[in-house]
Order: structure tokens, then sequence, then C-alpha cells
DNA sequence: TGCCAGGCCCTCTTTAGGGCCTT
């Protein structure tokens, strides 16, 4: 399977807790899809999980139980997504979360889920390690990234992701004069330990 | 109704523990 190196899915759930082996289910996914350094696409969709939202997640997403009632069900919705996606490289912040339940909703629809995935806040940790902290909203905040304000709903943090993505991308290009700078490459610099940045970075230059 | 996790990183580590990040 082979990937282009400028084309990424940006993926964001939000979901009624934090363990889809506990019977924790998506509500609301956002993806964009990014293609020569820019968001060509984007994919959205609220979802009914079959089970009830809890007051703490209606108050941090704004996603109340009364809005996902008349939402599809999760099966049809992740069904659309996984056409969306195909078989293309994904890119979330902390993927190790959404690509759980990624695979747990698609475990569901009897679907594999082989696709790559990198995480931007393991990225992000190693070129900012000078930010406050490596929470999403923070990273955009540092770098001076645009928003509209939206916080904790799906579509407009998979586009926040996407340009701190592409920022980052940009930096590393510009500050080691090296182009195309590949899917591959950012996954293993999120891998690298903080101690052999340097040597990582010499190495791309 | 309320509760529940897991992967990664760092260090005062590796026969471990605690913090970060996601909802």
């Amino acid at each position: 399977m082979t990937h282009r190196a400028d084309s990424v899915i940006v993926l964001d759930f939000e979901t009624t807790g934090m363990s889809p082996h506990y019977g924790d289910r998506v509500i609301e996914v956002g993806a964009v899809r990014i293609e020569a350094g820019e968001i060509v696409d984007r994919f959205q969709g609220l979802m009914n999980p079959g089970i009830r939202i809890n007051s703490f997640i209606e108050e941090f997403t704004g996603i109340t139980n009364a809005m996902v009632a008349e939402a599809p069900p999760c099966e049809a919705v992740m069904s659309d997504l996984q056409l969306f996606v195909g078989d293309s490289a994904i890119v979330a912040h902390n993927s190790s979360f959404d690509r759980r339940f990624l695979q747990a909703e698609w475990r569901r629809l009897k679907l594999e889920c082989e696709n790559p995935f990198a995480c931007s806040m393991l990225t992000a940790r190693r070129i900012y390690s000078d930010a406050p902290n490596h929470k999403l909203g923070t990273l955009v905040a540092f770098n001076q990234l645009k928003n509209d304000g939206v916080f904790h709903r799906a579509l407009a943090d998979a586009e926040m992701t996407a340009h701190l993505w592409l920022h980052m991308l940009q930096q590393i290009e510009r500050r080691f004069d090296v182009f195309d700078i590949r899917f591959s490459t950012m996954q293993k610099l999120a891998k690298v330990s903080k101690s052999s940045v340097s040597k990582f970075f010499a190495q791309l230059a």
C-alpha cells in the first residue's frame, strides 16, 4: 500500500467517554483531506451512539442527547467515513485515542483499519518543547494559527489540527532547508527520543 | 447512576511511577 507524501486525512472524534472497551461510542466525526499543503475536502457527521451522553460530555462538547437523537446511527456515518478515508494515512492529535475509537467502530462493521497513523501531539512535543503544554488549543495559540474560536467540535478540531500539521511541516522545511517532508518522516520524528531530535534533524538537512 | 483507559514520555528508570493528552 502506498500513500502520497502530501495527501493525508486529519481526523477528530467527539465521543461519550475515554474507552471503547467500556462501551463508549463516537458521537461526532470531523475529517479533512490535505493535498499539496492545502485542505481540499471535508467530512463531518453527527451520529446517534445508542447510549446516553452524560452531562459532562454535553457540557464539554455542546453535543446534546437531543441533537444526536435526530442523527443517523454510528454505523451509517462510520461507513461513509470509511469511503472518505480510504487507505489514506491519518493524522490526529493524540492519535492513539482516535485510532482506538476508529478501530472499535470499524470492527463493528467488520472493516479493518490498516491505515498508517501519525500523531500531531507527539510531533509537536519534539518541535515545540518550549510551548506551555501540548494541548491542541495551546499549540494553535502558541503558533498564532487561525481558528474560529470553536473548540471540542470535531470538524473545528480537525481543521485546527490540520493547520498545526501544515505549520509544523513548513517550519521543518524552512529550518532545515529541505523539501518534501514525508508522512513517514513525521511518524519517525514523533518516535525518536527527545535527546535524539538534533541528530534526527541533522539527517534531514 | 456512576464508574471505567491507554499509549507515550521522562527520570530521582529499566524488577517503576507519575505526568501528559485525548472525550
